[in-house]
DNA sequence: ACCTGAACACCGTTCAAGT
DNA sequence: ACCTGAACACCGTTCAAGT
């Protein structure tokens, strides 16, 4: 191994982890850059050679947060592979809820940084994986006659409104309670308002 | 009149409106107690005497979002009284939408509070008012046999995550693309994901 | 390259004191 | 009752200087 440079190896990636800790456990309001070098056994200085300011590590934290979702997804959906329309689209809803659950606050800040203007390319290009991923099953049951309609981006739209706007309003539900209501959801979205 | 009791009559009402402009102008970030009071024209710590700190001048700002926000769906609901239960919940939706565009800040606020556990009592209930808002035209419209099913819970889960979703998702986009994108959601949610 | 220490201009909150 | 002014313990950011 080359000579720790420094500090322990790698400060960026330690104040990052640090950061999602503190935003877990005190909320968005007790994340103070100082605190986190503090942690980190550096000076409150230091951690400007990696971020340009707080935003940038807030940028860093949301992306990383938006990478883990998204991987997340895309392993229940492999593991769904072979099943129909509906249970893929349960997957996800599950996959989805369960990261709300467990990282509200993490979820509150990616969609905050979402809605910023000033927000980085990256972000943007990773919250468009997450959405090719919402729709992957729906081009898919579309294509299998299992979902209606010829184009996903309704559908899409639909979805991922549902998912989301679930998450969010059931971040501080329990588990338990979630997966009977998120099962009653995923229902009426494939079965409709409309009476059949 | 009584006599000005000292500053312009009512420093309270006066910091929770100021807050709201520097919020939707400037986001959350940048709101300072000491910047309100400076612009209401008295010292640093006159906030202290309406408000136990920023806490709780937020969660007074959230409750305001909640009963303006839930005030003018039911007169959207109103005003689409004797039409269909699609018309209404559109309606809904759209007004939904329309103050998510407009208060994007301040509805990011108004859940951000709700996630909170020590969020006031008074919030709670205002977080319910707003969702038998939601519940009512769809009750009706079961009971009219627009809408299938007899329990309202599962279809109220449903539609108030997709408004809520969608709202969340879109507060970035321009007015015209979302009315659009808007009505084909409200057209899934309708005839469901399934084929007929 | 990476970090430190001091400095600057801000914060929120508290509390004696004023009117 | 309502507000002020000073004080305290924090912030984020910058920048010369150190290794």
């Amino acid at each position: 191994m080359a000579d720790r440079p420094y500090h322990h190896g790698d400060l960026r990636a330690a104040l990052i982890a640090s950061a999602e800790r503190a935003l877990a456990e005190r909320g968005p309001s007790a994340l103070s850059l100082r605190e986190l070098a503090r942690e980190a056994g550096v000076s409150h200085a230091a951690p400007g050679r990696h971020f340009k300011d707080k935003q940038a590590l807030l940028d860093a934290l949301a992306l990383t947060g938006f990478d883990r979702l998204t991987g997340r997804l895309e392993h229940a959906l492999d593991t769904a592979e072979d099943t129909g329309a509906r249970t893929r689209v349960l997957a996800l809803a599950r996959t989805y809820v369960g990261f709300a659950i467990d990282s509200a606050a993490l979820l509150d800040l990616m969609y905050a940084r979402k809605h910023d203007s000033r927000a980085s390319p990256q972000l943007s290009s990773a919250v468009e994986r997450l959405l090719d991923t919402v729709v992957r099953p729906i081009i898919d049951g579309q294509a299998g006659g299992e979902i209606a309609g010829d184009d996903p981006g309704p559908v899409a739209a639909t979805v991922s409104a549902a998912l989301h706007g679930f998450a969010s309003l059931n971040a501080a539900t329990s588990p338990e309670k979630v997966e009977e209501s998120l099962a009653e959801v995923v229902r009426v979205l494939f079965e409709g308002l409309a009476p059949r």
